[in-house]
DNA sequence: TCAAGTTTGACAATGTGTTGTCGTTTTACT
DNA sequence: AGTAAAACGACAACACATTGTCAAACTTGA
């Protein structure tokens, strides 16, 4: 295999493992009446509250999905949008007291699932991919 | 970090590295007219002619969204549908001769770009990551 | 200070993908 | 053979994300 194949190889099983990923991250929190896009737009705040631009610019996404997402969960009272001393307009979101208690349930699953996962995988191998992964979305941003 | 956390790391980059890919694709297949999601319909059937549920298990996707690919596709004079000797109503899906030059067009595209993708990252290090992720989607591909 | 450029939220159109359902065709088993 | 199960194409509804546009809010620099 040229290094090149092996490229394209790359980019199609990343193509796939997104795919597997998104249907069980809306697996692990359909429980909770969450899904892939819900639960990372919680993560993002996980710190500190955020306006949504930031968490776009965090997520690589654009603006508009992330406010999508973001007026479903205040709707369901996962987050609240605060005022922002710093601008007028743009809300800081945050999580509302159930949106923590939702995020940690998540959370809580995590560990077992990403035992399983990785249980063919040795901590270096991770490393690495890890690296690698990181390197390629570090390129192709520039570009 | 925790073996945990370098997962949980490696899932946001996967997403993130996902998007930045199909807009390469976007990209790159833009002024001859095609989109990521046509590329690998009509990278699948490379080889073969294949029917719509056959490149659809290959590329671990619904059959509903690469019929709808095949449809568009076949209205633009790129692929065709033929008749399938083992299948009176699941239909073959072919490059035409414009669907194979395109396909070929883009094809010369790939070692720039995969050429400057992988400008800091060692062979080793791209079989390791291919060989990770192929067993993260094998892995959740069972369950 | 004030004008130009940028950021932001809102709205609309569109592309890609999923689930679900239906009727037809094919396959597998007894 | 004949019937139950599976695969297939078609259609619809919806989730997620993108691009594009607009007006309001903010930032920057002369």
């Amino acid at each position: 295999m040229t290094e090149h194949e092996g490229f394209t190889q790359l980019v199609l099983s990343v193509f796939r493992l997104n795919g597997l990923l998104i249907t069980e991250g809306d697996s692990l929190s359909q429980p909770l009446g969450l899904t892939s896009a819900r639960w990372k737009v919680l993560g993002a705040i996980e710190n500190a509250p955020q306006t949504v631009s930031q968490i776009a610019r965090t997520m690589g996404q654009t603006r508009q999905s992330v406010q999508r997402i973001a007026n479903e969960l205040e709707k369901l009272a996962i987050v609240s949008f605060e005022d922002n001393p710093d601008h007028k307009t743009a809300k800081l979101i945050q999580r509302t007291e159930r949106g923590t208690e939702l995020f940690e349930r998540l959370s809580e699953l995590l560990p077992a699932w990403s035992d399983a996962a990785l249980e063919d995988i040795t901590e270096e191998a991770l490393a690495t991919t890890l690296k690698v992964v990181a390197k390629l979305v570090t390129h192709f941003e520039k570009s």
